[in-house]
DNA sequence: TCAAAAAGTGTGTGCGCACACGCAAAAGTT
DNA sequence: AACTTTTGCGTGTGCGCACACACTTTTTGA
């Protein structure tokens, strides 16, 4: 195994050389510079990762920045991911402060971000749920050299460090193909949002228009049709009856969100053939309705490792200097009663 | 953080023997040692894992017996993993040695455990094909004091430290469930070995119980047959033709290993509705016939992280003293054309 | 021309732990 | 009583790295 000692003994030069070599600081003649590296390179040298976290005592700031798990459970999860996260990694100097603003509530997210920005970490995490406020945001931590990783919603119009999530087009296709998957022609299907502002949230546009596309690129247009709504949450079951009485034909509803406990109480128990169900992540009032039948699939969106994964590349980064890639897509995981145990609390 | 030194110091005595204490080694006045042991847990002494890799030395030894991957692809997978394991721990301590046995010959099986035996090493990692040959040589090792992870098959009547892999039963169920699903009845279904020794084989049992038992605790029997059928590699086309004509009715077949690609060749293009496939994991060969159409739904055994969370179990084990949990199932990957992309090369 | 500043480099210490070594006191032996 | 053995315990070194410090040589500037 390769130390940095090696490296010295054979550049001639002495350990705290290579040293300001590696990690570009100090004064380095550019010829001992360049013969340093060549070496590093020549001899394949990896740092020891355990040696740099015992012997630098530095401590790392990542902040997060994410909705309040309150109100909606769905946000307990990237919570818990970035908290596993911590306690993994607090060994290695890595601490999480956490930001937490209201999801439904612009102005609470622009404070905590300039809380955040007035007393800066090492490292940002953040969940962009508005996207005109965000972009201002990113733009001053870009000026101020602070790294951020994304995740839940993807903004491309920035510059972040990486993207953690899913591929929200390809996760709305996924949906179509599940939902069409055995299901005799002629029939409708429901794209159905829940308590969003749906002309805001890029992730749910994204989803519809991948849902939309399965049918286009598979040619069914003709003997298959969906139907776009929009819930408002005080009203979802005369909304629902509405829509059942004018589409009497459908066979499937796409939930486009983790809500689908919501809608689901709604649906007619019987009626020309049982409705499909398919909506996003494990959250036990979904959980339960997967049990019972009610929702067939459920595509997992993996929030707690969205909320792991983004803290471990920051700590890439920080610690150890990794590259990190700019785009992360986390699988889509299709669960159904059968299989639904292995992802709920592994590990 | 509370380190070896603090407990020495409110003990009144030097590192060494709070050391000695800590790992039973060495002579200590019980007196002092039960002071010791009383101060570590009211301090909530946590070693620090990295100083302790680093400050031993030790090199630990870790034997994988797996079955050769040149004639079954499948089987390079584990074997990647393991790779990539040991790339990772071997700056720390951990070294794998290769034994390869060929999974169609016991003998061969045999003889490799043999002479791992013969050159104990610390730790195990292995791929228990055959079941009748696995047991003494696990009593063996038992009685040698040597740790061993199962991965791939689950033996049940060994206390292995750990298991690594799939629930087969509940492998088999969720593969019943996605035959079933959308299929109107009345169907025949195949359960298709390929190429295997049903009767020796411990998961494929397994495998072929949950499919039953998904029909059984649905109440399907009365609509949907089960057919079980063995193939032999080299009259796959002659045995398909005969099962076809003595069930016309058959509408799926749910391939137990990762052959799916061998049978996929002799389906028939057309005849009375398509029949359904599902298979197993993402060899090239697979992502093909998923592509195309051909296979369905393909369950992911993620042989690649068996074989590498195997290794680091053992690594945890060995060189942490930490807990390893006596199962860890992996979950099952549902994948679809629509979801292939995510699971291939996920790092 | 000579001091001051900058550039370039080596040495030493500490991180928390494992482990070898060595010394003193107690217990055992003839 | 004069030993040997055993028991009990402290000290010291090294693991690979980060980083502070100090030292020498070169460059700069008036």
């Amino acid at each position: 195994m390769v130390r940095i000692k090696d490296i010295a003994v054979k550049a001639n030069v002495s350990v705290g050389t290579v040293d300001r070599v590696l990690h570009n600081r100090g004064r380095v003649a550019e010829e001992v510079r360049r013969k340093v590296l060549q070496i590093a390179q020549e001899l394949q040298y990896e740092p020891n990762l355990l040696a740099r976290a015992l012997g630098s005592n530095r401590l790392y700031r990542v902040a997060a920045l994410a909705p309040d798990a309150g109100p909606d459970p769905y946000w307990q999860q990237p919570w818990d991911g970035i908290r596993k996260a911590e306690t993994q990694l607090k060994r290695y100097g890595i601490r999480v402060e956490p930001y937490v603003f209201n999801q439904h509530e612009v102005e609470s997210f622009r404070k905590q971000a300039a809380m955040l920005s007035g007393n800066p970490p090492d490292g940002v995490l953040v969940a962009p749920l508005f996207y005109r406020e965000s972009l201002p945001v990113f733009q001053e931590w870009q000026k101020m050299g602070l790294p951020y990783v994304l995740f839940n919603t993807q903004i491309t119009e920035s510059q972040p460090l990486s993207f953690i999530g899913q591929d929200s087009y390809q996760s709305g296709f996924l949906a179509g193909k599940l939902l069409h998957y055995g299901q005799p022609a002629p029939a409708t299907f429901l794209v159905a949002h829940i308590a969003e502002d749906f002309t805001n949230s890029a992730h749910l546009i994204r989803k519809e228009q991948g849902f939309l596309s399965y049918f286009e690129q598979n040619k069914l247009t003709d003997r298959y049709t969906v139907v776009h709504a929009d819930f408002s949450a005080d009203a979802v079951k005369e909304q629902m009856q509405s829509l059942l009485w004018q589409h009497p034909v459908i066979r499937g509803i796409f939930v486009t969100t983790s809500k689908a406990y919501v809608l689901a109480p709604h649906l007619p128990v019987i009626g020309g053939g049982r409705i499909r169900m398919v909506g996003y992540d494990l959250l036990t009032q979904n959980q339960a309705l997967l049990q019972d039948g009610t929702i067939d699939f459920l595509i997992n969106q993996n929030p707690k490792g969205q909320g792991y994964w983004g803290v471990v590349r920051l700590a890439d980064h920080l610690m150890y200097k990794k590259e990190v890639a700019p785009i992360h897509y986390l699988p889509l995981d299709i669960i159904t009663k059968e299989n639904l145990q292995y992802y709920v609390d592994g590990e």
